[in-house]
DNA sequence: TGCGTCAAGTTCCATCCGGAACTAAATCGC
DNA sequence: GCGATTTAGTTCCGGATGGAACTTGACGCA
């Protein structure tokens, strides 16, 4: 009742604020996010990104018994031999223990081999075993169609202006506060 | 050794691939990532949003004592009271159950309320309470901030660009599968 | 050459998380 | 109206997760 009433108060700001109106089938509180939230690109981001993730885990673990972290370092690795852990954590979302857990767990199943740096002892260069390389070769087109199939509605144009912008932002990484700071300023 | 030639060949590889020279104090594996990886959405959208969630949540963890569902569900509240945990669901990237627990937890924690809804006794509104609604107000203008720091390399130009192409990756979420079935094609 | 600092990787542990199964309530079909 | 199906929300539980502390090795500096 109360809801209801609130939700059509939504759906009108909802029509003003957005550029279109708002599609039919469309959760409301999708709409929502989208149009009246201040933080507009944190959710466009986290949602693509769980939309694009949730459903390729799922099917890793099911295919090929991998958790999360572990195909993080098995996908990092097919796209550049002989990196570290530390190379990995750089580029991911995921922090180094959890890394070296899952180095771990793929150098015990034999999907990847570790090699200790001659000039620095602490240094372990990965580098993927043929079953390793295998399952790269078997998820990646996986992968690749799954992110096409997300930027279906875009262009090749729109596409690649929205790589170009990502990238943009991505460049701009050391700007980024790593900690925030700040005290109840009311 | 090995390591060392790699890196040079990737360095090479990065400035053939990439629209600008990669710059200087650029972690190697980010610039692979950006300019040698068949998916570069889905790398761009995790990153960006675990930067943008990592600081916040450990802000948040810090100074409120709230977990990460618990607020992502007072944020959702915040946006538009009266919604159900379904609706926060359906909007953001956390399963059910947990969103169960988040809302229980923050009733214990009286900073929501929740009603059942009088004509389907199964939904239950959620309101912020007082205490509630505070923090919302609290934590939005960092939130705010945050998210306009990690924008800053873009014009406001560009910024609306982003934004109306994401939008439209969203807009297309009934066309993602939720499951992907595939079985091994070699 | 020896000490203090920093960096890569690991270990420990409490906690959180999410899949699966479950309950209660509404809705659909006839 | 009454059983089958769907839906909102909860519970259970094992296992993954990530912060903090630790180990080992490199490096700066006197």
């Amino acid at each position: 009742m109360l809801g209801k009433l609130r939700r059509e108060k939504i759906r009108q700001l909802t029509r003003s604020a957005g550029p279109a109106a708002s599609p039919a089938g469309l959760h409301p509180m999708i709409a929502t996010k989208l149009w009246a939230n201040p933080c507009w690109l944190s959710f466009r981001a986290n949602f693509i990104a769980h939309h694009y993730n949730q459903p390729l885990y799922e099917w890793i673990a099911r295919k090929f018994k991998l958790t999360g972290p572990e195909h993080v370092v098995l996908y990092a690795v097919g796209l550049e031999e002989g990196i570290t852990a530390d190379d990995v954590s750089a580029s991911s979302a995921r922090p180094k223990n959890t890394l070296s857990r899952a180095v771990n767990s793929l150098v015990a199943k034999r999907l990847l081999t570790r090699i200790e740096d001659a000039n620095d002892r602490r240094r372990k260069h990965l580098y993927l075993t043929r079953q390793g390389r295998r399952i790269v070769d078997d998820t990646v087109p996986v992968l690749v169609e799954h992110e096409r199939t997300m930027l279906a509605s875009l262009s090749a144009e729109e596409a690649r202006t929205l790589q170009k912008l990502l990238t943009k932002i991505v460049l701009n990484q050391n700007a980024w506060p790593t900690r925030i700071t700040q005290e109840r300023n009311t």
